[in-house]
DNA sequence: CGGATGCTTGACGGATTTCAACCATAGTGG
DNA sequence: CCACTATGGTTGAAATCCGTCAAGCATCCG
């Protein structure tokens, strides 16, 4: 359950003006959450829910980073999105959860009660656009991936490292909060094959990788060419 | 544009029954919808709508069978969705649409104005939940999805087949109605290995395929145990 | 009948997985 | 302080799966 690994810090704690940035991006105007919420701390690989779950909450990455995901029966798993400071996850229009959520790094999340955003929405239909766009976007950008999943590996390397650059708000260097364990089940490949594919790409001068989260664009115009 | 490959049928005619059970399949109450749209036929192949394109309607699958999809810079195809009567698509949050559709066989939709339903819906809570129950509907369809991109060609097949079948409401007979390539751009697979598949799926007895276009599930039990 | 289209089948090569060993780093306790 | 272990990452060799290229077949339609 949602208390085991997290620890509350602040109810109702105003809102930095750093989230207001990423807030943006996220495209949707979800400044609005940050008074509706708690801040809480999660522990890396910490549990934010899990499949079937009802679905409570929704939230907001403050720091550090979250996954969501699906297990299939033979164990191997589908990371469905990161979410970095600022997005959104774990909103569902239905009553329970349809994947998993984790802490990738430890992390601090603003933690909404959904009834709230529902019965607001119902009364300002201001509220009930955000809750749709919010979806709206997670849809498109899951579909997007779907064009990733169906490329090469160099190709997925390459996109998944120009997606974080841009939704870190970085050109040149990232630090990746996530294993290459994360990467490979992100992209549908295995670790040795994200491994391979960096060490590659850092030979055509592409990358470099100075330690093994922190990696620099060095080459974006030859990323971008296996981005299509 | 909309007219080009279509032809308006009746104005406002009632919705028939037979739309009401896959409505309910839908799971969003969408039979409100059908009072406000109109009818319009598409030929085999006839685009409805085009990527990037103001997203001016939304539509519903009467009879035949539609397709979403993307192309990427190298001519590849990847098909997001079909969609079987009873089936909505093309409703966005944004202002345009983020990928084409095109009719697989010749097909009625029942075509809406989206201005309608999203002024109906400032006023209407419910319908606005509607709105949103729609996209993330198809959320969750597209995340299942990723998890059978990631799967082997057998799998990806079988899980084709029983979700056709689901879908369709039949347990033992389908009658496709999209080309092979159709399923090849569905699953991230070529059209040889698709067929190549079904003969090998045929040859353990799991499907019988007496015309290319029919197929019957002999051993569903085999299928899903390739399901996960 | 002949051409077009869509489907099937075969042979081959390449890309990725699998299996395995090795290396780097960090944390632990003697 | 230094083994020692655990964890995560890299690298290599072999096997497998799927894509590519090519040919052949069936069906539809003029």
């Amino acid at each position: 359950m949602l208390m085991q690994n997290a620890q509350t810090l602040s109810p109702t704690h105003p809102a930095k003006p750093v989230d207001r940035w990423a807030a943006e991006q996220n495209g949707a105007g979800t400044a609005g959450l940050d008074a509706l919420g708690v801040r809480m701390a999660f522990a890396r690989n910490a549990e934010i829910f899990g499949e079937g779950e009802p679905t409570s909450y929704v939230y907001k990455v403050v720091a550090g980073a979250a996954r969501t995901y699906k297990v299939l029966d033979d164990g191997r798993r589908q990371i469905s999105s990161f979410y970095l400071p600022g997005e959104v996850f774990g909103l569902e229009a239905t009553e329970t959860h349809h994947c998993s959520a984790e802490a990738v790094t430890r992390s601090v999340l603003l933690v909404i009660k959904r009834s709230a955003l529902v019965s607001h929405a119902e009364a300002e239909h201001r509220t009930a656009h955000m809750l749709w766009a919010l979806t709206a976007r997670e849809l498109q950008q899951v579909r997007t991936h779907m064009l990733v999943l169906i490329r090469s590996a160099q190709e997925r390397v390459a996109c998944f490292l120009l997606e974080m650059a841009d939704r870190m708000g970085v050109t040149d260097q990232i630090e990746l909060p996530m294993s290459r364990q994360d990467i490979a089940d992100y992209l549908g490949l295995t670790i040795e094959t994200i491994s391979r594919t960096l060490t590659q790409l850092e030979g055509t001068g592409a990358i470099a990788v100075p330690t093994c989260r922190r990696i620099l664009l060095r080459d974006r115009k030859a990323l971008k060419r296996l981005h299509a």
